[in-house]
DNA sequence: GTAATAAAAGACTCTTTTATCTTAAATTAA
DNA sequence: TTAATTTAAGATAAAAGAGTCTTTTATTAC
């Protein structure tokens, strides 16, 4: 598993407020409904995105949270990062501690090419391109009773 | 995070093993020992690798378990199946159900490039080489009082 | 000001993973 | 055969992750 379940809520959570204009307030509970996401739980994912300056929120009616800028300019990187840490760009695959730069293994060179794949993924994909994609799996009418 | 702790476990163990002869037993107190790894918790991931042909097991006076074939032919892609499952390499990093193939997003394709890279990583290096750097990593001689 | 709305915050439950402890079964040595 | 050794198996507990529920605080509409 590459990111976190909450990640994947916070991911699916921007790629559908990417459907909105920067800066317009979507209510939290409009996305837990639409994604079929726990209100709750998705309010303190969202939490997280908001102290990392990638939403803003606003309490109140017509409130609810909104991209902080343009969609276009976040990444997958931008939001693993806030919620599920560095781990991911920096950790080592054998998960051993105080490993890496210093005394690196025979194989840590090319552990690092592997890596830096996915980092450079996560850093040129934005989440306007898996706006769509998001939808559709999320839509819930094409298996209703 | 790629892989569990667990297979992390697994990984460190076998490739402790690769520092003997194929189809020596050793102890699983003596591996729990030398990597400071809980021994019982230990004997159960070394289960799943016996279940799964990498290891043989010999209880008894003189048993333990031992490489089941030469070390330099384990990868660690054999060894994130056997415990993880095939999650890290067929899995997508929005862990959306149902996807990839069929109904493919825009940026599948490129997901799936660098998801080959770790793939790639993972079936082209052997235990062997990590052989050192493990024994070194979990040696607390060094940090004794 | 009052009521309605919606995020923020905290307490709590459930599940999975990780870890520990106990008992059973198999193998060897004497 | 008896004792010692060592994996296998099962029960239990602790920790982390995921999800639910309630209360508080801020904002808007009236
Ligand atoms: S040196 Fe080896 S074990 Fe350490 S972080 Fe690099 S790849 Fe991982
Ligand atoms: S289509 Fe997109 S969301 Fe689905 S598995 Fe591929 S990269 Fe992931």
């Amino acid at each position: 598993m590459f990111v976190s379940k909450s990640c994947s809520y916070g991911i699916r959570s921007v790629a559908y407020l990417s459907g909105y204009p920067q800066g317009k307030y979507v209510p939290i509970r409009d996305i837990s409904n639409d994604l079929n996401i726990s209100y709750h739980f998705l309010t303190k994912i969202l939490q997280m995105l908001t102290a990392n300056n990638v939403l803003i929120s606003s309490r109140g009616a017509g409130g609810g949270v909104a991209l902080a800028r343009e969609a276009s300019s976040i990444t997958l990187y931008d939001l693993i990062i806030a919620i599920d840490g560095d781990e991911l760009f920096t950790g080592c695959l054998l998960r051993l501690p105080g490993c890496g730069t210093k005394t690196p293994c025979p194989v840590h060179q090319e552990w690092d090419v592997a890596r830096g794949k996915v980092n450079h993924f996560c850093c040129h994909t934005s989440v306007t391109e898996l706006h769509q994609h998001v939808l559709l799996l999320s839509d819930n009418t094409l298996s209703a009773p």
